[in-house]
DNA sequence: GGCTGATCATGA
DNA sequence: TCATGATCAGCC
């Protein structure tokens, strides 16, 4: 696999995201020697990770933004053919133990979505992996009215959360931010609390952007798959 | 286990 | 048909 080099500045990486519009994974992939799957049911995280890979992300990051030096967070967001999103987006996990004195102003969600780059690729799952495409990068910044709603919802299930209700919340809780399991398997536990305050052991949950959400995003900026 | 990157697959 | 809950892979 071929290592890129870091952008400097926005515009680099800007330029580096649209000069991948119209292409396919396979010729992406095969640009930097990065091999590919036959589909991504055993590497679900893979087309996150080609196109980090080819725009140059800082790899193995953790809790900071991809390009923690230009504030930018990279999403790729399969899409349907009308331009849709086919799946909501993973922000960042839910802090189930210690989250005394976490605001929205600090908390992780907005933090992550200060700023985000959005690559849409052809998610249709009757498209074969390699045969998908990419489309025109989208850099978004939430709006006030966005940030608003995001935070209204982060609000509630937070409060949710600190009550000790972890076990009562599902995804059908907030109106564009949700809380659902994330993790390896089922067998996976964390600690949390209960109603009660006591210590118990629950699946981990992530913080995930409905689609209505994003679909807004899109729209917003016309986002249409380049045809070369 | 917990973080990163996400999509799969089944029940409603 | 579609969103929820479950799951996959790699790193530390």
């Amino acid at each position: 696999m071929k290592i890129q080099s870091i952008p400097t500045t926005e515009s680099e990486l800007m330029q580096r995201a649209k000069s991948i519009a119209g292409y396919s994974l396979h010729d992406i992939a095969q640009s930097i020697d990065l091999p590919m799957p036959p589909d991504l049911k055993k590497q679900k995280g893979w087309v996150g990770q080609l196109i980090e890979l080819y725009l140059g992300a800082n790899a193995g990051s953790k809790a900071e933004q991809d390009f923690a030096h230009l504030g930018i967070e990279l999403k790729t967001i399969p899409i349907n053919r009308s331009g849709l999103p086919l799946e909501t987006t993973f922000v960042s996990v839910a802090p189930l133990l210690s989250n005394h004195g976490i605001t929205w102003q600090s908390s992780h969600v907005k933090y992550k979505l200060s700023k985000v780059l959005w690559i849409p690729v052809e998610g249709d799952r009757t498209i074969a992996l390699a045969e998908r495409r990419v489309g025109l990068p989208i850099l978004w910044q939430p709006s006030p009215q966005q940030e608003q709603q995001l935070k209204q919802d982060w609000q509630e299930l937070m409060d949710m959360i600190v009550l000790g209700q972890i076990e009562k919340i599902t995804a059908r809780h907030g109106e564009f931010l949700q809380i659902r399991p994330k993790a390896a398997n089922g067998k996976a536990l964390t600690q949390a609390y209960n109603e009660s305050g006591e210590l118990i052991m629950t699946r981990p949950r992530g913080f995930y952007l409905k689609k209505q959400f994003t679909s807004q995003i899109l729209q917003h900026y016309i986002t249409n798959l380049q045809i070369r």
